[in-house]
Order: structure tokens, then C-alpha cells, then sequence
DNA sequence: CGAATGTTTCGATTAAGATCGAATTATGAA
DNA sequence: TTCATAATTCGATCTTAATCGAAACATTCG
């Protein structure tokens, strides 16, 4: 009866509403300072500092000094697929009474996850980038990018050289929770994110995880990732 | 500070010691009692049946009426891979008074690990087919079997075809907690371990997640499974 | 230096829920 | 039917830990 690791320790670590809402509002893959956190929460800074000591304890946050604030970070990238993980059952196993997405509509449209695109813009991408078979899932059901998915990802601005020698996977799926259909994540899914900020096309909203598309910028986004596969 | 599906729920359902003890012994694959839930997490009938009575309403374990028993499984796969993951993350981040493996050397070996080949021999085996190159990692670093490996399993009895059908994706990785390292999950891990209770190699312990293999079965192993590349 | 801000420590309070004994319901066996 | 076993419900107890006020500590700025 007690063999193997204790998941209850680090489940019971996330499974504390204010650090939960703490570790939430880090998927945004912002630095955040104690402060922040304890706002996000909403609870005082006294609390939040305990909650974060315990976090940080634990090997669920990373923290950082800089001058006199702490700031904090995910520890680790399979803390953030196990958020994820957690993310998506939630919302499969929540009761019925909560709303399909989330009360804000930004937020329903497109937000960060972590590092990549969510929401309606993400699952569209994703589900265009199939489309076109630019991504296409093997005989064994793992997705990859195809010949012509790299020339176009390339064609956009990214390196795919680079990006391959990252441990990290290129393509990975992601549910979803305002959807409950998948968006794209990985290098891939964060490349293209990435590269989108730099066209000036989005930005990210200081205060929530909301993306902020520009007019031009949603406008091209649409235009490129919403291309039917035969034109 | 309150958006997004509630992770903290899911997170402390799994977050008591109790709780977790139960769905540990879950990953045995094995659809379990009410009365040996209670043995497995050291409690009483009716703590456990106050336990059982939330993870099922939160839809983490699935319940099935059998005469006068109540047999109790993992309610799904993402539930399973949740599991997984934690027990990674325990692990890695446990303290270091934590030995690295489980106390019976007997789980150390070969335990199961929901429906797959876990422990030493399951790093064996995954080690062995990755060498032989029976399983690769294409460009976008995603796991697929190779011609020949997919010759190798046919060779051995597995239905790779009907195995393709299933939405499971065929390769999984799976950190295994005890060697720190990674085993074949997946359809086709599963599938092996499968067949090998079919050929007699092996059978389930009945009281814990230790597959016992006989002596002929293990010699049969490591022959078939431990050859090198150029043989 | 002193003032302001960010963070942590300490201590006391309080609320949540894990636990079990006793009693109850359900099913199968004799 | 009667008995035994499995599972649940109820009620009471008790432990754990979340919370915040007050105060201390750290760092930056003027």
C-alpha cells in the first residue's frame, strides 16, 4: 500500500484553489511576482508567500530574485503538460453547469497557453494547418509535419533547423478547454506564436492571458491560416 | 482570477493520501472492489466508500455493479496519462531521502503499469527496440515503429493492423519512476505484454502490480528481446 | 539616511474534511 | 427464511492547513 512515488504530495500541492489559480494564471509563461500572484489568487500577500514557499518546495515553481521582487515561473515543462492534462479532465468531468468556455469573450477568442495560441484563432490554425496536410498524423497516430507544412513554415519566417535540435517536441496536440478541440502546441505551436509577435501582429495583454490581435494582424492571420488546401 | 475549467477539483481528489493509494492500485489495470480499495490505502470500508463516492462523481474512476460487488476502474485514459505524469514529476522531485526504485525488488523488476510492461524489464525492452530501430523518432521527434519493427511484432503475434484502428495512439513514451527512465506505452506496449501472458511468459501477480514471469518466460525475454542490432 | 514597496515570519483563528463506530441497506448463500 | 458478507449512510471527533493581522526583513529610491 505505499509503493511507487506519492502523487498525493504534488497533487495535493496544485489541488489548493489560490495556488491552483496561481499556477493557471503561470500557463501564461510570464515571469510573475509574488504580488501578482497573490492578486490572481485573491488572497493576501501573506498567504501567497506560504502558498509559494510550498510550490517552490515541491519542484512545481521555479523562483528567481531581481532586486525586490521574487519572481516565479513553472518549474519545468512536465509541470506544464501536467497542467494541461489536469485542464482538460477538469473541463470533461466539470459539471454541466459551468459554461462551455470561459465568461470573456478575449479569452474564448484567443489566449496563451504557455507558450502557444489558444482559443477559437488556435483551434482554427490547427485545424487549417490539417487541412492543408501540412500537418498529418502516421501510420502510427503521431503527428508530424509534413514536406510541404515545413516549406510553408519556413516560408513564414521560422527555422525549422533550429527548432528541431530543441529536446522538445515539434508537434504536439493540446486540448482545447474552451473548445474541447485541440489546438497546436510543441516548438511548432510556439514558433508560430512566437513569429506572429514579431510581425507586430498580436501582443500579450499585460494583466490576463488574453492575445491581443491588432486589425492588420488578425486580418493576416485569417488570410494565411484560414487558405482553403487548394489554392 | 476565476477563469477556466477548475483544475484545483481534480487535483485535490487526487491530492488525499487515501485517494491516491486507490487510484495507484488502479493502474494495475485491474478493476478493483470497494473492499480492496480500503485495504490498498489503509482505511476502513467506510472511509473508502466515502472516497470512492467522490472520484466517481468527479469522474475520475468508473464504477460497475457486479452482484454484491462494486468493481471500481480508471474512468478513462486521459485519467490514466494524468496518473503517469504525476508519478513522473513525484518522483523526480521527490526528496531525496526517497529511494530511487520501490522497495520490492519484485516491482523493480516487472510490475505493470496500467496495461503495459513497466520496471527494469520494461526499460529493457523499449531500450532494445529503439537500438534495433524497430522503434524511431522521425523529424519531428515523434515515436513511430520502422518496417522492420512493424515486421518484428507481426513476427510475434500482434495485430498491428487492427492495433492501427484503435485511437490510441500506437507508440507512447512513459517515464518509468523506479528506472528514471523511459518504457513503451501506447497500443503497442500494451499489445506486448499482451501477447506475452499469451505465450505463458508471464501473469499478473494477484495481490499487487508485479508481473511474475516463469523462468522459461524470462529466458524467452531477454533471447527475443535483448538481441543486439546486428544479429 | 529615511521613506516606500515587496516579501517573509510568527501566531492565533477558523473552516474543511478525513476518519471511524454504529446502524442500515443490498445481495448471495445455506 | 436466516445468516453472512459487501457497501453505504449518519453522526461525532479530531487533525490539518488555509487564512490574515502584525511585525520583521530586504531592497530600492529620493
Amino acid at each position: 500500500m505505499k509503493e511507487g512515488p506519492d502523487i498525493a504530495r504534488v497533487a495535493a500541492l496544485i489541488g489548493d484553489p489560490a495556488r491552483a489559480n496561481m499556477l493557471t494564471a503561470l500557463m501564461s509563461g510570464r515571469a510573475l511576482t509574488a504580488t501578482e500572484l497573490a492578486l490572481e489568487a485573491g488572497v493576501t500577500a501573506q498567504t501567497a508567500s506560504s502558498h509559494l514557499a510550498k510550490l517552490h518546495e515541491g519542484g512545481i515553481v521555479a523562483a528567481r530574485k531581481q532586486g525586490r521582487h521574487r519572481y516565479f515561473t513553472l518549474d519545468n515543462p512536465d509541470i506544464v503538460e501536467l497542467l494541461e492534462n489536469l485542464m482538460g479532465i477538469a473541463q470533461r468531468t466539470g459539471h454541466n453547469r459551468v459554461r462551455t468556455g470561459p465568461k470573456d469573450p478575449a479569452l474564448r477568442k484567443a489566449r496563451i497557453c504557455y507558450d502557444h495560441l489558444a482559443g477559437e484563432m488556435g483551434v482554427a490554425l490547427f485545424e487549417n494547418l490539417q487541412q492543408r496536410q501540412f500537418i498529418v498524423f502516421d501510420d502510427s497516430g503521431e503527428m508530424r509535419i509534413s514536406k510541404q507544412g515545413a516549406a510553408f513554415v519556413q516560408d513564414f519566417g521560422l527555422d525549422l533547423v533550429q527548432m528541431r535540435q530543441m529536446r522538445r517536441p515539434l508537434c504536439r496536440e493540446c486540448l482545447d478547454w474552451s473548445m474541447r478541440r485541440s489546438h497546436l502546441a510543441g516548438a511548432l505551436g510556439a514558433g508560430l506564436l512566437q513569429r506572429m509577435f514579431e510581425l507586430g501582429w498580436a501582443r500579450k495583454s499585460n494583466e490576463s492571458r488574453v492575445i491581443d490581435f491588432t486589425p492588420t494582424g488578425e486580418k493576416a492571420f485569417y488570410d494565411l491560416f484560414a487558405a482553403l488546401p487548394n489554392n
